[in-house]
RNA sequence: GGGGGCGUAGCUCAGUUGGUUAGAGCGCCGGCCUGUCACGCCGGAGGUCGCGGGUUCGAGUCCCGUCGCUCCCGCCA
């Protein structure tokens, strides 16, 4: 850091002294980190944001100051001068950056008082909720330091390449309407919306979405921006109602472009931030592959249990719930968990993960040393159905099988989870170890038989790589990133054809008047000759999280939302009462 | 909207099958200490066991309700 501009606070960081400046007199100013007490000599570490120095105080040769640094307490606000010293070598601190000098304090003023910190600043595993209604004491500690600096050098990062690449930072705006990322709106209510009347809102924005669509169409060809999303709904570790993406969108461009553009981005953010993954380019894998190998379509390579298919063997099987499944056009798969035993009540912790998502129920079985299964439904199976499932699983005797039986998407996102769950249990990801891909060939358009409609894994703009006459089999130019079985990002090339494009529409339920009333500007502005273009969205929050070794994402913002609370501060909501509507003169429809 | 877990000192937690005066570490306060850096040593304070009700001779412990926190499903990429 470039020193602070000298007044009589300070002339010096603390964490930037080292023994050069010897013997000068430098003056610091920070918070009390630790006081030391021996009763003569009194040491304190004084801390800024650029670390930790060593004051020392000696009662002869400074009484007035070593007066003051006995009533220190932690936090308490100091500015001290003094002549830089060096260490005697039994006494340097080697885990310290300066632990080779020390301050010898001539005089010191406080500041500012410090109350005894609610919590500790220096242990981890403190109440989350706690350390919110405290930010501005929790954002001291040292990891949250770490983890906004290291938030800052991406985004840093991520700028510089694009501006290298010609991009433009464009701003859109945040009080606008309803935008079609499929999650509830956060709505504002709008004074005078344009003399309709009160009563209407505002939506904040669940992506820029249109706004950078609109900006192709207008010629812009390279836009970027870092902003601020909303969605509506509940929070998990990796998912806040209020989180930042990187906004990219390019014109004229075909999938390789944008994958090769984001490369180069995230490929030169990992190689400063010193983040261990090879150099782009990454691989890539389809999305039917994810979903049967790993049940997932942000599948975590970085260990095995991959799913197999046992339809074939199990056919005929005269285990009901098995040739059901299939009969009703649903399937039988399993995995190979490895040689564990597991007591029965693991077991059944198993197979209500399993039923959590989705599945109906959660078969087990042991190969055992001759060669047949211990199972709950060993007694259904054929001698050659053992051995089919013995040869698809690869298993060995003391193997144990987990097998569901259901709907194509629900023994995939149950077997997914459970594969999870046992890579969690067990410790099966390698120290150390990373996996980053892109997922493409996403099916266009997926049958939601519940609710009897077509839906989309991505937004209606996705470009359909092919006709639409077929829905079921259509793949789309959509391409996400999958950083450790973490989605990090994901983009398409667009649709730039309005019939096509209310095509889409129409094929997703929505009728011409609902896409005029929602989507109506998007079209007219496809009208008007909109370039092929394509783009990405980069969850920042997730990076940040990965690159750091954050277990939540809430780890890595400065002003997280809390789960549930009502302190504003602590980003809990702060509904508007109906008396502050009627003040604004507006009503809930 | 649904399910699981948790709530004991300022913090992190222990507390056996229900048993008489509820503990530990850290922190805090006081004393001693001139080379510590998680300083050390001695002493001390600090509790409506989230809240309300119930069962019982007796409840931190069991039951019901309630509030708060949290994880997950739904929802959402």
């Amino acid at each position: 850091m470039r020193p602070p501009r000298p007044n009589d606070y300070r002339d010096a960081w603390c964490g930037e002294l080292r023994a050069e400046r010897i013997p000068d007199t430098v003056t610091v100013a920070g918070w009390v980190d630790s006081r030391r007490d021996h009763g003569g000599l009194i040491f304190i570490d004084l801390r800024d944001r650029s670390g930790l120095v060593q004051l020392v105080f000696h009662p002869e040769t400074s009484p007035e100051a070593h007066a003051l640094a006995h009533s220190l307490r932690a936090e308490d606000v100091l500015s001290a001068t003094g002549a830089l010293a060096r260490r005697e070598a039994h006494n340097v601190n080697p885990h310290l950056a300066t632990g080779q000098i020390e301050i010898a304090v001539a005089g010191a003023a406080l500041l500012a008082d410090a109350d005894t910190p609610p919590f500790p600043l220096d242990a981890a595993g403190v109440d989350e909720a706690l350390r919110l209604r405290h930010r501005s004491l929790d954002l001291r500690r040292a990891p949250m330091q770490r983890a906004l600096a290291l938030r800052h050098q991406v985004v840093g990062v991520m700028r510089e390449v694009l501006n290298e690449r010609d991009f433009l930072e464009i701003e859109t705006p945040y009080l606008t309407r309803s935008t079609p990322e499929g999650a509830r709106d956060y709505l504002v209510p709008a004074r005078v919306a344009g003399g309709r009347g009160p009563g209407l809102f505002y939506a904040l924005p669940q992506s820029p979405q249109l706004f950078k669509q609109l900006l192709m169409i207008a010629g812009y060809e390279r836009y970027y921006q870092i902003a601020r999303c909303f969605r509506d709904e509940d929070s998990r570790a990796d998912r806040q109602p209020e989180f930042t993406q990187l906004d990219v969108e390019m014109a004229f461009v075909r999938q390789d472009d944008v994958i090769e553009m984001m490369e180069a981005v995230m490929g030169e953010v990992f190689a400063r931030t010193g983040f261990p993954v090879s150099p782009p380019p990454y691989p890539r894998m389809s999305y039917a592959e994810a979903m049967s190998r790993f049940g997932s379509d942000r599948p975590d390579t970085r260990f095995g249990l991959e799913l197999v298919g046992l339809g074939e063997v199990l056919a005929a099987s005269a285990f009901k719930v098995f040739s059901g499944a299939l009969e009703a056009g649903g399937v039988v798969r399993g995995l190979n968990a490895g040689a564990r035993e597991l007591p029965r009540s693991e077991l059944d912790a198993l197979t209500e993960v399993a039923k959590q998502h989705g599945a109906k129920g959660l078969v087990w079985a042991y190969l055992q040393d001759d060669g047949t299964l211990r199972s709950p439904i060993a007694k259904f199976l054929s001698a050659s159905e053992v051995a089919g499932v013995i040869a698809a699983t690869s298993a060995a005797p003391g193997d144990l099988l987990l097998i569901v039986a259901d709907a194509s998407e629900v023994a995939a996102q149950s077997l997914g989870a459970l594969r999870l769950e046992l890579g969690r249990r067990f410790g099966l990801i390698p120290d150390g170890a990373h996996s980053l891909l892109w997922v493409v060939d996403f099916p266009a358009f997926l049958w939601n038989a519940q609710e009897g409609r077509w839906t989309t894994p991505h937004h209606p703009f996705t470009a359909p790589d092919g006709d639409l006459s077929e829905p079921a089999s259509l793949l789309s130019k959509a391409y996400d990133l999958v950083l450790d079985g973490s989605e990090i990002g994901g983009g398409s090339i667009r649709i730039h054809q309005p019939d096509v494009q209310r095509r889409v529409l129409e094929l997703l339920g929505i009728s011409a008047e609902e896409a005029q009333s929602r989507f109506g500007f998007l079209l007219d502005a496809l009208r008007h000759g909109a370039p092929p273009h394509g783009g990405i969205a980069m969850g920042i929050d997730r990076i940040v999280a990965l690159l750091g070794g954050y277990e939540s994402i809430r780890e890595v913002i400065a002003f997280p939302k809390a789960a549930s609370g009502a302190d504003p501060l602590t980003g809990a909501p702060a509904p508007v009462s109906s008396a502050q509507l009627r003040e604004l003169g507006l009503r809930l429809a």
